[in-house]
RNA sequence: GCGGGUGUGGUGAAAUUGGUAGACACGCUAGACUUAGGAUCUAGUGCUUCACGGCAUGGGGGUUCGAGUCCCUUCACCCGCACCA
């Protein structure tokens, strides 16, 4: 009887969809676990193998930890908002909601494509996702939500006294009651007002003054335009200066936008990385992000002139071993205390500098440039004159644009001071700084007055003490992370519940929520450049509007998945975003997987709202996603052809394409340059005369004569990829490709001696150009789902990235045959209830022990070794009892639900196998009378002997050394030292 | 430059605490059965040598009775970040 996969698995995806199987229950007495996968975007273009990897892993620990007892939650959903459909529905002037429909659901988009639809594709592969629990970031039910989380965000302010969020209600109290001079708060630079004052604004300007506490505001802030696209960007959606999708250039414009005070978090995004069970190099990225520097700021009076310079350091210990001062050219004091003498030159430099992009600033680091300015500053301890420079090494954006510069503690610094001759001190006892800046955090301190002879990192402590008793300064900290913007000028996104009076940002009611996305005619800017949503007009709009219009900017992408983890545990709530009942049992998610490609995005802003909604009081827990692996990527295997068209001056060169095999391409070089026919290879021989029999043919000339039999090819060739299913392992299938497109019809092929054609091979990214992109839907259709399952794993590590490749699946495919065999006769199903001897007991029980710990260290990759090697040993013993295969189903069925599913059911089960209980290992059975030891001489194995397990390692000694295959080891000698391990080995000393 | 990661047969890989390197699978070779579905089974397969043996986990060194695993050093590739004061 034959394992009949197509059919099995299509007869179980039935069953579990209609009993509902995996549907997690809010309230239970097992013990909750949360598995959740990275929220997918449904794009058009389908699942492709890649895809899956994470999920299958996922997934066989959600049914792992079933079977262990655990009342498991793994939903999924879509992150339905995004670029794509937007750019597709200005294409083609669908709605974008149509076209992300049809990606989910299936079906044709608007020229005639064929969309399988991501939900379609994943059932197919048989997950246990509870999919009554499916959310969607633009369905107005699920953005209802993410709106009244931007209102939140919007009435709040961060107290840094209590190191939390607080209502702006209990700043508005305290404006009241004795006005800003006590707040202290993450905000924007604000003037101090008294109580007085603020009750005497009115309530425009009230309104102004809080603006510049929420922790999302409004303001006007220097932004990443990207024109193609039509939108600004956020820092982690620009790669090496262009935008990640489409990469389209990126400039710098000031606009009225919204941002999140993502910095007030800063320290705490950091901190908290340390209790999580990631990866050190995602934790790394985000620390890097972040960008913590401790120090100083410290005031820098400007000589003769009321201005003074504030500058921030990581080395105020270094203070004496200031220079010179250096600033941003477009530092704000530039042009105050510039003198009349240096204007030209800093104008002149300013401009230039305001000419090169960003981009081009980092690219020419080499190249040291600056101004000097006219200007001295008074050093805060010595009162020595210290000239003020200009020069572009230093950020604007950074800190405060303005370095105090220590060429021999600063690399940056030596080389300027190097490059204009200025004066460098050394402050450093016994440290050599003619080469170079010592910038090692070891030195002792010299020449520094009250810092002599204190190591630096005591130094820094009394510095800054110093600092802030002389009223010059105080220590700092500082981040790198700026705040987020948060508005996008697109239409496919989450619409904000914002109307303006007089310009002046007001929250829509929550009754009136959601404020759903209007229609409008185009989803282009208009014609003066406004967002797509000012085409809708007031009466457009699902919510009366009170003030003269609505926002017209929506969210950005991040806004939905920044918090989807949460609606899953309760996603048809219509008063709450999540029931506190629920958040407070299911907690935040014990494993996530996804790619690594989100750890400045996605994975900080989720922490980052999880942790507002905690200090708000909405959840438990203050980071959302304790334990995350991240998967490897799959890659293509791209087949190439070298495609060979062979030149003439009189004749279309397109008749007569010929395609080589790739082995061939080093005989292809042979020709290439001028040779003579004789001295040949056979093989390049062979070309030869294949291209010369076609010449003969055709009245011309290929081949180019220089002498007596000595040619030259005259070609040009190119490589050309082939679609991967045209192959088989790496041969082509001539008609498969003759048939593919019109100019193959009469392809020549020179092809392998035993008649194969042979492809090149690459890997690249898996794409529909590189025609390698494998679905999943294929495979399954071939082998099977559960094979597919278990092949994706076997590959290796799940962290690892892996070419793709389908040679080996027929291993796995011919492994669940094998398996199937072991319940099956010729005659059908045959399971005995025989008691089973020892040896397969101990088959079982140490793949039970194996699978076990492997998932549970999330080896994915070896518990498909440990199967197939039980299988093989039950094969070779041809065990066919009850009480051996009964067990090995409840392991397998996380690897391969759906065959597990159909022998238990045959094995005469009436409860799905979801729900079985994980068998444990008997260590009885695995003990072993007798061990195998490899004996070893000099720590060179020579030969096995088996002894009793229980043996004295004295006896085993004496075993050993009687033994007469060591005497031929010994040669006479006596032995030195013998080591026995017992149970493990014996090593032999001469 | 800084940070993180990876290097093991023809290929994907295994070896969890230092203890038989290459499990399991692909591929390949030979054979059996059947002569068609990409079926199934058996044997072999790191390199080298006729063999005894020798050599092998990117390279070099060290610790150890014993190192893929620990330490030092070096090379290659991949991924982040990058004038961050």
């Amino acid at each position: 009887m034959q394992y009949q996969f197509n059919e099995i698995e299509k007869k179980w995806q039935k069953y579990w969809e209609e009993n509902k199987t995996y549907a997690a229950k809010d309230n239970s007495v097992k013990p909750k676990y949360y598995v959740l996968d990275m929220f997918p975007y449904p794009s058009g273009a389908g699942l492709h193998v890649g895809h899956p990897l994470g999920y299958i892993a996922s997934d066989i620990f959600a049914r792992y930890k079933r079977l262990q007892g655990y009342n498991v939650l793994h939903p999924m959903g879509y992150d339905s908002f995004g670029l794509p459909a937007e750019q597709y529905a200005i294409q083609t002037g669908q709605h974008p909601a149509v076209t992300t429909k049809v990606n989910i659901e299936g079906g044709v988009d608007k020229q005639g494509n064929v969309i399988p639809g991501y939900r379609n594709q994943l059932d197919k592969i048989g997950f246990s996702f509870d999919w009554d629990r499916e959310v969607r970031t633009s369905d107005p039910n699920y953005y209802k939500w993410t709106q009244w989380i931007f209102k939140q965000l919007f009435n709040s302010w961060y107290n840094n006294i209590t190191d939390k969020a607080e209502k702006i209600d209990t700043l508005i109290e305290k404006f009241a009651a004795e006005g800003n001079t006590n707040v202290n708060a993450v905000c924007a630079d604000v003037a101090n007002f008294s109580a007085d004052e603020w009750k005497s604004w009115g309530e425009e300007e009230q309104q102004k003054m809080l603006m510049n506490y929420r922790i999302t505001f409004l303001s006007d802030t220097w932004v990443n335009w990207c024109p193609a696209l039509g939108t600004v960007l956020a820092n982690d959606e620009i790669k090496d200066g262009v935008s990640e999708r489409g990469g389209h250039p990126v400039e710098q414009k000031l606009m009225r936008q919204w941002s999140m005070r993502i910095t007030a978090y800063a320290e705490r995004l950091l901190s908290g990385l340390e209790g999580l069970d990631w990866s050190e190099s995602i934790k790394d990225v985000q620390r890097n992000w972040i960008g913590k520097s401790v120090g100083a700021s410290v005031e820098f009076q400007v000589q003769n002139s009321t201005a003074k310079i504030e500058v921030f350091t990581t080395r105020p210990d270094t203070i004496f071993g200031v220079s010179f001062m250096v600033l941003a050219p477009e530092h704000p004091l530039v042009n105050k205390i510039t003198t009349v003498e240096q204007k030209a030159e800093v104008e002149a430099y300013q401009k230039a500098a305001s000419l090169k992009s960003e981009r081009d600033r980092q690219s020419d680091i080499k190249n040291i440039t600056g101004a000097f300015t006219g200007a001295f500053a008074i050093h805060p301890f010595t009162g020595d004159k210290v000239q003020i420079w200009i020069g572009d090494y230093v950020l604007a954006s950074y800190g405060t644009g303005a370095v105090m510069a220590v060429p021999c503690g600063d690399q940056r610094d030596w080389d300027f001071a190097t490059h204009f001759g200025i004066e460098i001190k050394n402050i450093f006892k016994d440290k050599d700084i003619s080469e170079g800046a010592y910038a090692e955090k070891d030195a002792v301190i010299a020449h520094s007055d009250f810092l002599n002879d204190l190591p630096a990192k005591e130094a820094i402590k009394k510095a800054i003490a110093e600092i802030e008793k002389r009223g010059l300064g105080k220590g700092k900290t500082q981040y790198r992370l700026r705040d987020a913007v948060f508005s996008r000028q697109r239409y496919w996104g989450e619409p904000f519940p914002v109307y303006y009076k007089n310009e002046v940002p007001y929250l829509i009611d929550d009754k009136d929520l959601p404020v759903v996305l209007p229609e409008v005619d185009k989803y282009l800017p208009t014609e003066d450049g406004q967002p797509p949503l000012a085409r809708a007009k007031k009466e457009d709009w699902n919510v009366t509007c009170p003030g003269e219009r609505m926002e017209y900017n929506t969210m950005p992408g991040w806004a939905g998945s920044s918090w989807y983890f949460l609606r899953y545990m309760d996603p048809t709530n219509d008063n709450e975003f999540v029931a506190k009942e629920k958040v407070d049992y299911w907690q935040n998610v014990d494993l996530y997987i996804g790619g690594a490609e989100h750890a400045t995005g996605h994975l900080l802003y989720a922490r980052f709202w999880t942790k507002f909604l905690h200090d708000l009081g909405y959840v438990p827990f203050d980071e959302p996603f304790q334990k995350m692996i991240n998967q490897g990527m799959i890659q293509g295997n791209s087949a190439l052809v070298y495609k060979v068209i062979p030149d003439t001056t009189n004749r279309r060169q397109e008749d007569y394409i010929i395609y080589v095999s790739a082995n061939f391409s080093s005989e292809l070089k042979e020709i290439d340059k001028k040779f003579k026919v004789n001295e040949l290879t056979p093989r390049a021989k062979e070309i030869y005369e294949f291209i010369r029999n076609k010449e003969e043919e055709g009245v011309v000339d290929y081949f180019t004569k220089f002498g007596e039999e000595e040619f030259q090819l005259n070609y040009s060739s190119s490589l050309i990829n082939v679609d991967i299913n045209y192959l088989d392992g790496d041969k082509l299938d001539l008609d498969k490709f003759r048939n593919w497109r019109a100019e193959f019809k009469n392809a020549e092929f020179i092809k392998e001696e035993n008649g194969d054609f042979i492809v090149g091979r690459e890997i690249d990214k898996m794409s529909k150009s590189k025609y390698n992109v494998q679905t999943p839907d294929e495979l399954v259709e071939k082998f099977g789902a559960d094979t597919l399952r278990c092949y994706e794993m076997f590959l290796g590590p799940l962290e690892q990235h892996k070419p793709w490749d389908t040679q080996g699946i027929t291993g796995v495919h011919g492994f669940l045959k094998k398996l199937w065999r072991l319940y099956h006769d010729d005659n059908g199903f045959n399971v005995s209830d025989e008691i089973p001897s020892n040896e397969e007991l101990k088959s079982l029980h140490k793949t039970i022990k194996k699978v076990k710990e492997d998932i549970e260290r999330f080896s994915f990759n070896t518990p498909v070794s440990a199967f197939m090697i039980c299988v093989n040993e039950l094969t070779a013993l041809k065990c066919n009892k009850r009480e051996i295969l009964e067990p090995l189903l409840i392991i397998l069925a996380p690897y391969a639900p759906h065959i597990a599913e159909e022998l238990w059911a045959k094995l005469g089960n009436t409860e799905s196998i979801t729900y079985a209980v994980f068998p444990k290992h008997n260590d009885a059975y695995l003990v072993e009378s007798n061990h195998k030891y490899p004996v070893s001489f000099n720590g060179k194995m020579r030969f096995m002997l088996e002894l009793p397990a229980d043996m004295s390692k004295e006896d085993i000694e004496k075993e050993v050394l009687a033994n007469e295959q060591s005497q031929k080891y010994l040669e006479g000698k006596a032995p030195k030292k013998v080591i026995v391990v017992p149970k493990k080995i014996v090593n032999v000393v001469i």
